[in-house]
DNA sequence: GCAGCTCCATACGGTGCCGTATGGCCGGCT
DNA sequence: AGCCGGCCATACGGCACCGTATGGAGCTGC
């Protein structure tokens, strides 16, 4: 019996690639183990990229726009004032599963182009910030100083050594709205 | 010309393993490139070490003793109220290098003995984070959550994608204490 | 001056990966 | 039918590392 394979593309190798980031960092992202996992050969991947560094740029390509597009949007979607903007960024990060982030995170440590889009990111995500404290009546150096705050301190939820449950985030999240956005 | 090389022991293996955990990453505590830092061969690796796994797990103990008894001992020392402490405490940790922490957090995501000992170390950056906390008169459920807030933000600028300038991170950090210690 | 211990060099087999070379299957086009 | 180009399998060379095997230098006690 033979399952009817569709011949790959490019993006059949970005997305098993992007899974195995998620999953097992981007060690794991080596082209025998992606040719298992898409149960093909090695040849194939070579005929759609010439190298692994190719895929591994497609890879961090489609982050930055899977990332930079979904998260904002959705807030940006649903309106409301910066506060409500803000609880609800908050919530949305922390419900949302961040371990392909915490992949893209390590893998920046090693290797320089990893690092770049990373940097594209976090500036991306902090300027929104600022514009939201901003919004909320701030100067800009303090809308900056509380951006950069709000961001280290989710950051710092993910780079954690143990999670922490679901309920509890919420719980200092709550806080850290209250917290952040109040008086200096 | 010979430099007159003392024998080698395990803890100058441990030492080198340190330094290019540090500079590299965890990838790069090689026993191969090791030798080579140390101007030997691997022959007296295995002298010392019995395999790769063994020096690993010396090179975590290392880490944990030096980190647990460091910082917060030397901020111990110097007394004064809890907002004192806590502004030394962040002082010191925004100062140091902390190239080293971040690849063991890194290292975490692949290894469970990484993460353990890192796990350990948060545990007790915490607890000592929440008595802080209490000593100023919190509530306990509201001294965790302002422990973790805080805890969160340190971690999350190590882990950021452009490292900030030390000016600008005091000024970040001052904002932080004033509103982590400010009332709910 | 030799036996033995500590510490290290060298050489080797084995593994897992990258990238290449080459050939083959299969569908469309003429 | 026959050719051709897209897509893939297989086999290979090469590299970097781990761990082992074996031998040898140098000091130490007797």
């Amino acid at each position: 019996m033979k399952i009817a394979t569709k011949p790959l593309d490019r993006e059949s190798w970005t997305a098993a690639g992007l899974r195995r980031l998620q999953a097992d960092g981007i060690d794991a992202v080596r082209i025998e183990l992606l040719a298992r996992d898409l149960g093909v050969s090695k040849g194939s991947f070579y005929w759609h990229f010439a190298k692994r560094s190719e895929l591994l740029t497609e890879i961090l390509a489609a982050w930055r726009r899977a990332d930079t597009t979904a998260i904002i949007e959705a807030v940006e979607a649903r309106g409301g004032s910066p506060q409500d903007r803000l609880w609800k960024l908050f919530e949305f990060i922390f419900s949302s599963d961040r371990r392909l982030e915490r992949a893209v995170r390590n893998w920046a440590a090693k290797d320089p182009a990893a690092a770049d889009s990373l940097a594209q990111v976090d500036r991306r995500r902090l300027a929104y910030l600022e514009d939201l404290f901003i919004a909320m009546g701030c100067e800009v150096p303090d809308a900056i100083a509380r951006a950069s705050l709000a961001y280290a301190s989710v950051i710092g939820e993910t780079a954690r050594g143990t999670p922490i449950p679901l309920a509890e985030r919420l719980r200092h999240h709550r806080l850290l709205v209250s917290q952040i956005s109040g008086p200096a």
